[in-house]
DNA sequence: CTCGGTGCAAATGCTTTGCAATGTC
DNA sequence: GACATTGCAAAGCATTTGCACCGAG
């Protein structure tokens, strides 16, 4: 199941790393878990407090940097001016594109794209730790509409 | 030459998005044009005061926003708080290899990346506009370095 | 019992906005 | 002249920080 992988994978991760082990790092875990698609922090933050949670936004904020660090979660800047989140474990890498005129975000994966990117990294001798490509332009959708 | 080009273009986009032609503009573009690589808003706008510009804050930004529509520079946001700019007019779309250790920034050009790009958006029937493929990891000095 | 983590509120940093004055069309 | 654009300062929003208290190790 991959919630408890997230949570194992979350512990071994503070533990090697000496950071604590405590109740609201495992309440924010949680709340990801249960959410779908893309999410920022506030809106996170806003639903865990309807929820009684009693969690910090600042407790949030530090979590979210934590979870992107182990790589149970993906975080992105679609040029807006806040971070998107997104769950990352069990799920392979995609991209993104992102409509402009609706806000709409399409995802897509293409393996030919990992490749070049390998051998880029190669050529330029970079350790690539993650990557992100956002196309921005018109879905199909609002290129209909009019 | 290029900066004549950049401000030809940037006055046909004002008239026919019926944008007035204003001295400021211009100021914000010269200002750019004399910059090279990467650049965030207030450091144009810090630039432009010591050299006497009267142009403000609200106006470099205002700017910057209808110098990227019109395609002059670009924006990007490397995972920072900020957007940081570029020129765009006389270079050829390249990507970048961001180093998480030093923060240098290395760009690269691959026309197999903009081939695959083409084809994704055709499989999504999207029209795209613009993109930004970004690889974080480690550089070539900083992996050395240790 | 130590010291990292937490909640809260205040601070920060980038960007936008409200408003009166200015200058383009 | 009309009204978009400007400068200025204040506001806005996402995120971080300072500090006293709490609780994991």
């Amino acid at each position: 199941m991959i919630e408890e992988l997230a949570k194992e994978n979350f512990k071994k991760y503070l533990k090697s790393n000496d950071y604590r082990v405590t109740p609201e790092r495992f309440e924010v875990l949680e709340a990801i878990l249960q959410k779908d698609g893309h999410f920022d922090a506030d809106e996170l933050f806003l639903k865990m407090k309807t929820n009684e949670s009693k969690v910090s936004r600042a407790t949030v904020y530090n979590t979210l940097d934590l979870l992107q660090e182990c790589g149970i979660i993906s975080r992105y800047r679609f040029g807006e001016n806040h971070s998107r989140y997104e769950k990352a474990i069990g799920r392979p890498h995609h991209d993104h594109l992102i409509c402009l005129e609706c806000g709409d975000i399409i995802e897509f994966v293409n393996q030919k794209l990992l490749k070049i990117q390998k051998d880029v990294c190669k050529e330029n001798n970079f350790k690539s730790t993650n990557s992100t490509l956002q196309i921005f332009g018109k879905c199909n959708k609002c290129q209909t509409k009019n």
